[in-house]
DNA sequence: CAACAGAATGATAGCGCTATCATTTGTCAA
DNA sequence: TTGACAAATGATAGCGCTATCATTCTGTTG
């Protein structure tokens, strides 16, 4: 039954000293004289001594877990915004743990309330959308949350993102610039961001006169470089002057683009393509390709570091981060000659 | 201090029970009277109650925690591992807690230990090149253990996965087949599999007489779709008649293909890209590009039900599995000529 | 109907740690 | 040297649960 079988009162026993001095020294070591210090380090290097943490969790109260929540865990997005939460909490007493909710609000809602009965530290959850029990779960948990990915006028908590529809606006609008007359989109797994860059670019296309519903495509299937191809040929059969797409990720915006050299469609003379969250590749590709660059590492830094600043009982100096976007312009929009 | 409330006390004195068999009801109810389980349940429900798992893990000396060690959360290759674990795991009572290794063995070994500390009910580690250390200690670790991604002589206890210098030595061989007379190898982020992918390489290439080390480039880099064309550059322009390249994977395989697109290099007949993994978006470029498949997300469920077994008290029918590998044939080795 | 096996339940004692408060020790001014 | 006060340490009592064993309650049998 017993794990390391070393515990804090076999080290308080050699080195001399009560168990309470040693859990002292062991987390506010500065309460603890020096010598008795010096003497309970040696003892815990040499016995390999290791807290407990479901004994510490159970007498303190608290837990060094800090939950985060992301949609998909084979997902580039979160993937990134994974790596900037790793990198912060790293090396820190605080352990970060994973939940995927496959994009579904209910298995979401199973998941918070997995995570809220281990006293998390903190938490980070992905998005806006949350039900109403989660949402209610969330506001009533005793620790702070930070929501990532969007922006919102009713946060729980903290925030950190961008909005998809101003991103999905200014991406259009670009399209449009750049001398195309009939921009299409395509998207994939609809999610509530994928639906709010959808109306982002139903808002430009509208306004602009040039809104076709026959030239919006979407689909409740994952996003994957194939279907990108097989969304691009649909389009360009049910509406063959589309001269251009907006592509709801750069995973579609990559199989666009394979499809259209596969017909011999030159981008971007003939088709103009735009992909969206600006993944290392879009830089690579040929011809490179245009994407809206979303600050997903730093989204995740940042949304650590306002946790960790509240788990230091510090107040984040900006509770909600607006991290924006760049619409990073290149060769797959950029055509050599204007067909007005 | 206290969390959500409910303790299992209170759940007792609503039910008329003691709290043993609230324990009981909740974790063996066939060892409760149908009268005493309706009863308690029906409290439970009302209360939601929900057991610690902190005071659980104390008091029965073990946990429902499947430790999983990868060396990258950010790599499609061991995300897709994940999904297999998650779809294994999900749903059970067991939790999936994911530690990220980022490819250094010492930060592993810490890992390992942060692991260990938590008395999981089960780990799967990636690989079989751990220090000395960590594998004493998970040989000596209270759990059952399933190595995953290679094959090896000295498994620690369970293995699932392939031979990487076999995969490549076919892949290599593929290439030949293909009428290439000098095949060229690049990766990235040099770690133990990669290593045994190059040695595959070189073992076909010795022993068809075109082994020719110019044609060898690695680097330490993490892997990206950029560096694959960097590498790819570099490698046409220290050995430019270099006419196919094996990537280490299917990034790099992109990459190079974009570049070889650039340098208006017709591929696949001026030049052979085979990648491996193959990765979904292979079978989208244009051309389409031959790749090695591995089978991870299956590697990912075989390890999960190996493990799954051994916590159900039975012992897997094959502790060391063996999942292959497939060369999967594409445009980019297909050539319309032979240059004999 | 006594006797008894087996099922159901409960009392007790921790799991390894920390919060709290009491006690001891050390330091310094008067 | 003494008293006052702070610093350092320790004794005690749980945190919420489960393992273990003792007890009580069935139901069955001769």
């Amino acid at each position: 039954m017993k794990s390391t079988g070393v515990t804090i009162a076999d080290v308080a026993r050699e080195a001399g000293v009560s168990p309470m001095t040693v859990s002292r020294a062991l987390r506010e070591p500065e309460r603890v004289s020096a010598k008795a210090l010096k003497q309970i380090t040696a003892v815990v290097d040499r016995l390999g001594y290791q807290p407990d943490p479901y004994a510490q969790a159970l007498a303190a109260g608290r837990t060094n877990v800090i939950a985060v929540i992301i949609p998909s865990v084979t997902n580039n997005v979160f993937a990134d915004v994974m790596r900037g939460i790793y990198a912060i909490f790293e090396g820190t007493r605080w352990q970060v743990q994973l939940g995927n909710s496959r994009y579904s609000a209910d298995l979401e809602e199973a998941l918070t309330r997995t995570f809220l009965r281990q006293r998390p530290a903190g938490m980070i959850v992905t998005g806006i959308d949350q039900t109403a029990v989660t949402r209610q779960l969330l506001a009533d948990a005793p620790c702070r949350l930070v929501q990532i990915m969007e922006l919102g006028d009713t946060p729980i908590d903290m925030m950190v993102g961008f909005s998809h529809r101003e991103a999905a606006q200014d991406a259009t609008r670009h399209l449009l610039d750049r001398g195309y007359k009939r921009p299409g989109f395509i998207a994939a797994r609809i999610d509530p961001r994928t639906q709010r860059r959808r109306l982002g670019f139903e808002d430009v296309a509208r306004q602009s006169g040039v809104y076709d519903p026959n030239r919006i495509i979407t689909t409740l299937e994952p996003s994957t470089v194939t279907l990108g191809g097989r969304l691009m040929a649909q389009m360009l059969e049910q509406s063959p002057d589309t001269d251009s797409v907006l592509c709801n990720n750069d995973d579609l915006a990559l199989g666009a683009l394979f499809e259209c050299q596969r017909r011999g469609m030159t981008v971007p003379d003939r088709v103009g393509i735009c992909g969206f969250n600006d993944l290392e590749m879009m830089a690579a590709a040929y011809p490179t390709v245009t994407s809206v660059k979303s600050y997903r590492e730093e989204m995740g830094r940042q949304a650590s570091t306002m946790l960790l600043q509240t788990l230091n009982d510090d107040e984040p100096t900006t509770p909600i981060v607006d991290l924006g976007f760049d619409i990073i312009t290149r060769e797959s929009t950029t055509r050599t000659f204007d067909d007005k």
